[in-house]
DNA sequence: TCTGGGGTCCTAGGACCC
DNA sequence: TCTGGGGTCCTAGGACCC
């Protein structure tokens, strides 16, 4: 029996979601006109999270420069974004794709796949995904594309044809007509890379790739890779749609600095800082980690990472950060001005307590103090300062 | 024009063990 | 005295996704 899988895909996600918010609020429809949802627009590093299909035909894409963009069109509306807001859009669409079909994964915070196979009842697959569009649409305020297709890469690939408000098909026969034409770009898995490099070879379409011998292909990118791009390109997928929200395996944050900075004060200080944060976060979620690593990022955009293990999982924000600093001293010779700087942790369990350790630190109240503290001014008001924390470490 | 922030998976080499 | 082969873990780097 043939497979049915949906995937839905919100137009211009966060753009979208912006313009339903300021619609409410009386405003005019920012769809309608070249806007971007960025970061602070004044900040000369900030890109574009998202923008109106107004602004994509005035050569506006997404991860593009604000000033850049700017630029091309001067009257650009730029919208702040709103996580909590956005959230709220996210649950509200998955809730209806779910009404669908329990047989759901969620792929991101605009895109999920739902396995229709054995709840079309005899219908036509287009009706049903076209009824879930719609009522999207009337319930929520904003445009999803569906794709159909046997499988969740076809469905996928379906659901990047025309936008927005569309549904499309993509069935293994219909592969030669649909897919092979479109650049190798356009195959889910091929980036910037592997795109260089196929087409240095004269693979140029989906369907070159698919007619290339497996033996060619894996020596242009690996064995494994390979057989995953030769299946995908002939229209074969047999993953499930997986409904486990599987957790986290890593959690990181980083910070771009608006000028670089080579003051080891300045940098300490943002280290600080992303160590609060992922250790927060994964006090939160109940994490520990093992592994915690460090990167930097420089003015040529190379980066030098570097991790090491912890003797026992932790979530203390103070033994994270004595580490991160100690691998990023090894990392950075302490001079070379930094663009970003970001902390990460992984290897994580949900162990309940840390073992007893004979050479445990005689500091441990006070970093858990600390994080306590912090946890309880985070949650509150979102943000604590480090001047406050250093006050919190002093009590 | 000058490039954010948060993730996942893969590879290849070295250390170490049996 | 000189040597094979396999397994696991760690690390750094690279590719991709949204």
């Amino acid at each position: 029996m043939r497979r049915v899988i949906f995937h839905i895909d919100v137009n211009s996600a966060f753009l979208s979601w912006s313009a339903v918010k300021l619609l409410q609020e009386g405003q005019a429809d920012i769809r309608l006109v070249p806007s971007v949802v960025s970061g602070d627009p004044s900040d000369r590093r900030s890109i574009i999270t998202a923008a109106s299909i107004p602004a994509k035909k005035l050569g506006i894409k997404t991860a593009q420069p604000v000033s850049m963009a700017l630029r091309s069109c001067p009257s650009l509306v730029i919208v702040r974004g709103d996580w909590d807001w956005y959230k709220r859009c996210s649950h509200g669409f998955i809730e209806i794709c779910r009404s669908y079909s329990p047989v759901l994964q969620q792929f991101s915070i605009d895109e999920c796949f739902i396995d229709m196979t054995f709840r079309l009842a005899g219908r036509d697959p287009v009706e049903v995904a076209t009824q879930l569009k719609e009522q999207i649409k009337q319930t929520l305020g904003f445009t999803v594309n569906v794709g159909v297709g046997s499988n969740k890469l076809l469905a996928k690939m379906a659901s990047d044809f025309e936008k927005p408000d569309k549904v499309h098909t993509l069935w293994e026969e219909e592969v030669p007509q649909k897919m092979w034409p479109l650049q190798v770009r356009d195959l889910l898995w091929v980036g910037k890379k592997t795109e260089a490099r196929l087409v240095a070879n004269g693979i140029k379409t989906i369907g070159d790739l698919a007619k290339l011998g497996l033996g060619s292909l894996s020596q242009l990118v690996g064995q494994k890779f390979a057989l995953q791009l030769h299946e995908n390109a002939n229209g074969r997928d047999d993953s499930p749609v997986e409904t486990e929200t599987s957790e986290a395996k890593s959690y990181s944050a980083e910070r771009t600095f608006r000028e670089d900075l080579s003051d080891p004060k300045d940098i300490d200080r943002a280290l600080f800082n992303v160590a609060c944060i992922v250790a927060h976060r994964i006090r939160k979620d109940h994490f520990r980690a093992s592994t915690v690593s460090i990167f930097v990022k420089y003015k040529d955009f190379s980066v030098s990472q570097k991790q090491c293990q912890l003797a026992q999982p932790t979530d203390v924000t103070a033994l994270i950060l004595a580490d991160a600093r100690r691998i990023l001293a090894e990392a950075w010779d302490g001079v070379t001005p930094i663009r970003q700087v970001g902390l990460g942790v992984s290897k994580l369990t949900h162990e309940a307590a840390e073992q007893m350790s004979l050479f445990e630190d005689p500091k441990m109240d006070f970093y858990r103090e600390w994080d306590r503290q912090y946890d309880a001014k985070r949650t509150r008001e979102g943000r604590m300062s480090r001047e406050e924390f250093d006050e919190a470490l002093k009590r």
